[in-house]
DNA sequence: CCCGACCGTTCCGTTTACGGAACGCCAGCG
DNA sequence: CGCTGGCGTTCCGTAAACGGAACGGTCGGG
């Protein structure tokens, strides 16, 4: 297992530092807010917010909470992909976003990445389980090996997973997209 | 809903470290681990950890990836709910659980709840807009006003939403959902 | 042309989170 | 019994994250 983990203070950190700070510039500018406006709004010193946009500060809970709160997302929008388990197949990169369990079905919720041209095939799963997804880009072809669909950006699919079945990126872009697999109880 | 979410204010500190503490204690406990092994392991101080599980600190971003990391699970488990925007309206209940950015437009996923019964209205947002709809359990009534779908569980939703639009829970049980906003750049 | 407003960065004193080393406590054992 | 080893908490000096106040740079208006 992993457990051999990055114990030491190792500045390439999966999650650490270095990565919430591009995240964080990111949100804001596309908000076309100011550093100095986010700053006020979050209620944390303009210092603050410019080493951790910068990866050079190592914020604390509290600091987080108070940009997320104030950029309006969850304080896990800001924390990329840093630790969350992740799928990587021959051609799908896949990262689990989150588990739903208190339905009467469990969905695992993921969000899928797929290189222009690529594919991969996956075996059948459990009797029942059944995959839905919404591309955000790309061109998408995913579903039974012998009849699949196709889906561009906003467009939905959804196939029945306890059969072999497949995913590719048809078009010349990368596929981007929420993978939704659903496990009857 | 309209994505004026409340920006500001953050009155008490919601999902403060006050939250965290005890999340890590049940996952260390959950593993029958004691706080000097967990300590040991994520190479942080018993002094660290004691305060943090006692929410009397407010720890750093390195520090709760090296717990996190220590413990194999994602940081983001570590700070669940705690601190997500939550969008609560006449009978819906919704959870920004994640940003896309990245793709020819920007996507919103939230998690849904709607009280068995209860209903609700959306004014139309910006031209181009849709919503997604995946339903883990209950029966989902949503869609233009004039023109609703109806899915159950394991079923899929769409609609546009540059037009007034609601939801409602029609079954006998809450509606739980997964709901994808599609904003086109 | 100068001026004021705002931007993002840097400097600085204060606050505080950090790890190490105590501490008291409770088993297990010779 | 005392001795030992691990537990969780507390104390303490140090490192660093914090907010406030500078700084230089860029606009736009008078």
């Amino acid at each position: 297992m992993d457990s051999t983990a990055a114990s030491e203070s190792a500045p390439a950190l999966p999650g650490g530092a270095a990565h919430v700070g591009p995240r964080v510039r990111a949100l804001r500018t596309e908000r076309g807010m100011s550093l100095s406006e986010l700053a006020r709004r979050a209620s944390v010193g303009k210092a603050t917010l410019s080493g951790l946009e910068a990866g050079t500060r190592n914020p604390t809970l509290d600091t987080l909470h108070a940009v997320a709160a104030a950029l309006g997302v969850a304080l896990t929008a800001l924390v990329v992909g840093g630790g969350s388990p992740r799928i990587r197949g021959a051609a799908v990169d896949m990262e689990l976003l989150r588990v739903f369990d208190d339905g009467p079905a469990t969905y695992e919720l993921y969000r899928m990445r797929i290189p222009a041209g690529a594919e991969q095939a996956s075996p059948a799963h459990h009797p029942g389980v059944t995959e839905h997804a919404t591309v955000f880009a790309g061109e998408l072809q995913a579903g039974q090996l012998d009849a699949p669909g196709v889906a561009g950006p906003g467009a939905y699919l959804e196939w029945a997973a306890d059969a072999p079945h497949g995913y590719a990126a048809v078009g010349p872009e990368d596929v981007h997209a929420s993978l939704l697999i659903r496990y009857p109880t």
